[in-house]
Parts: structure tokens; sequence; C-alpha cells
DNA sequence: TTTTCCCAATTGAACGTTCATTCGGTAGGC
DNA sequence: GCCTACCGAATGAACGTTCAATTGGGAAAA
């Protein structure tokens, strides 16, 4: 085993470790001793990675925006219509959120925090672009209407994350049923 | 003056002390010291009103609740058709929430937080009732969609939290015709 | 091949600070 | 004289961070 694989696991024990307290306790009720302890090393280990607490939850959530990156990005079949395409695409992301409770859960939190503020991130949300860049093109061979790409993005996807926090808080039981159905109120609302 | 209005004023100045500063660094980045200072008593007087600052904040956010309660009830007029009522409606919410600013983050960080877990009032969100009891209508007369109510009204809230987010962020200029063209998105996509 | 040396990785006890909370005391209305 | 509202310095625990010490693997020297 390499180096740089041993660094690795180092590196991802502490962010799992630190998703999960943070999931469970949030930001303030996670102190480094637990995050250090859960991960299997000793607190000085984590500042051989992380210059600071800040630093490591800010770093944490770049992270998990790349992995959500990489799993949303295949199983587009380009040849499909664009509506089958559309609800392929909104219930794999609807999926990824509720298999991730932990990552979707700590990426509420950030977002509405102020670290999100000081995260370089901060504009260029990838997981958006997705979905942008998806959507563009039902804009612009009149599938879609007409509107801000941006404000339909972030509508389509606040969609998804507001159903996987109700399926994974059990408010509502979302069985197949239920997802299609969301899934058809947002296609009907956007639809020319 | 009575005792009770004095008493209202010192527990108002709290609620709005940390109300401002649990907006701009967090919940754990809001010392009690700094909350009384802003607030303009003693560190001490807070604990006259509060068991501790989870209290304190857990009672903010059943106060922020009953503040929104008391706003969104009022204007509706019965005897217009249900679709203009429920644009007239989404775009209230919409100011209301754009208008208390401070409300919004506040609320947002609550629910995504461990705190929201241990909250008395979790079940029945009052907010999302209101919101419930008009939609029921619409089901009910067929003008909507046949679908699952709280779902339903889960989605058009949060609607209406992530364009007031959007806007307040300013990541994308929301004017009179985008905030028409979202409610008509959710509109056309709940509608029967 | 063996020896030496170096440095990155790692440890965890110790430090200094911050912060929630306490408490003894004052003021004033009833 | 009692009770409620209020004060703010003192307290002690918790926590982020530091650092001197240890390890181990690999490169350079022998």
């Amino acid at each position: 085993m390499s180096q740089e694989e041993i660094l690795a696991e180092k590196k991802k024990a502490i962010f799992e470790s630190t998703l999960e307290l943070v999931r469970e306790n949030g930001f303030h009720g996670t102190p480094m001793s637990l995050v250090a302890k859960k991960a299997g090393v000793a607190a000085g280990t984590i500042y051989h990675y992380f210059d600071s607490k800040d630093t490591l939850i800010i770093a944490l959530h770049g992270y998990l925006r790349s992995r959500m990156f990489k799993t949303m990005l295949d199983g587009d079949d380009e040849t499909r219509d664009f509506e089958s395409r559309f609800f392929t695409f909104w219930k794999k992301h609807y999926h990824f959120y509720v298999q991730n409770p932990n990552a979707l859960y700590f990426i509420e939190q950030f977002v509405n925090s102020p670290y999100y503020e000081r995260c370089p991130e901060k504009e260029n949300d990838r997981c958006q672009n997705i979905i942008a860049q998806f959507l563009k093109t039902g804009i612009e061979t009149g599938v879609l209407k007409q509107m801000n790409l941006k404000l339909m993005s972030i509508l389509v996807h606040s969609s998804v994350v507001t159903t996987a926090k109700v399926s994974l808080t059990k408010k509502v039981e979302i069985g197949e049923t239920e997802l299609q159905q969301v899934a058809q109120v947002i296609w009907d609302g956007i639809k020319q």
C-alpha cells in the first residue's frame, strides 16, 4: 500500500467521523477530541491534515460535493426522450440523498450556516451545475418553459432535497407512487 | 406600563438579540455574554427567563413560529377564485420571509440542526398547517391534483423558502416577473 | 548489504482560552 | 419584610490547539 493511500485513508476516516458526529450533534456539539476518537487517530493528527476545525468542516463540504458530483453524472442515456430522462434524473438524485443521509444533513446544516459565506466553492455549485446543464437543453429545445436557468435548477434541486428530507424523517411515507407524484408535480410545473 | 409588558420587553430584547447573532455567527458562534450585551441586559438576567442556552433557542423558535402564524393568516379573500387566492397566498408567504431574513435563516439553521429533534412543536408545524388547510379545499373541490396533502404542503412551502433564500443571497435577481414565474411553476405542477 | 540519517506521520498530555452557568447581592414595588 | 427582577464578577468545565517526544520507512552513505 502506497504512502498516499494510507494518507487518504486517515483523511477519509477523519472526514467520515466528522460527518457522522456533525449530523448527530451539530457543529458545536462535535468536539475535536470525539472526532479523533471515532476516527481512531490522535487529536494532534487531525491538525496534521487540517489547519483548524473550521478548515476541516469546509474541506469536508468540498469532499462531499465531489463525491456527489461523481455519483450523479453517470447513467444518463441521451438517446431517450427528454421527459423520461428528467424523471430518471430526478429520481437518481433523490436516491443519492436518501442513501447518503449523513451527507444530506451535513450539507443542509452547512449551507444554512455562516460557514457557507466563507466557502470558496460557494459560487460554483457543481451539483447545481449538473442539473442546470441538463435543463438547459430542455429549455433550448422548447420542451421546458422559458425561464431563468439558475432559478429553475434551484427549484428542481430543492424539490429533490425536500422530498428526501421528508422521506428520511418519515413525515410522509415515500413509496414509488409518491416519488412519481412529486417528480410529476415538478415536471408539470416546468414543462412548456 | 404593566409588569407583564416590561417582562415582555426584556424577553423580546433577548430574543431579538439572539436572533440577529445566531443568523450572523451560528449557534456555536453566539456566546451568551454577547446575547446579553446586545440585548442590554446582564448575563444572569437571561437565566431568569430561560433555563439554558438550549432552552432559549428552542423558545425563540417557538416565538418566531407564532409571529409567522399571525402574519400569514390575514388578508385571504375567500370570495375570489382558488387560483388567484393561491398566487396571493404564495407571494404573501414569500414576502414575509424576505422581510424577515433573520427569522428565515434562524429557522433554516434550526430545523436542520439536532435542536429540532428535541423540539416539542416538531409535529405540529402550524405554518405548514396553514398551507395545508388552504390546499385541502383545493384538492376537495377538484381544482388541485389528488395527492398526499402533507407532501403537497411541504413542496409548496419549500418552494417559497427556496425562492426567498435565492432572493436574499442575490444568486438570482427576483423581480415581480420571476416571482410570478416561480409561483406559476408550482401552480402548474399541483393543479388538476 | 548494512548502517546511518532524515523527515513525515503520529501521539496524547498539557495549555490557555472561552463560555455557559451560578450566586451573592441590590433595588424597588406591594 | 417579602418577593420578583436584575446585576455582573466569579467559577469551573469543556474545548480547540500546541508541542515535545516517538516511530518507521526509505534514501543516502559506507
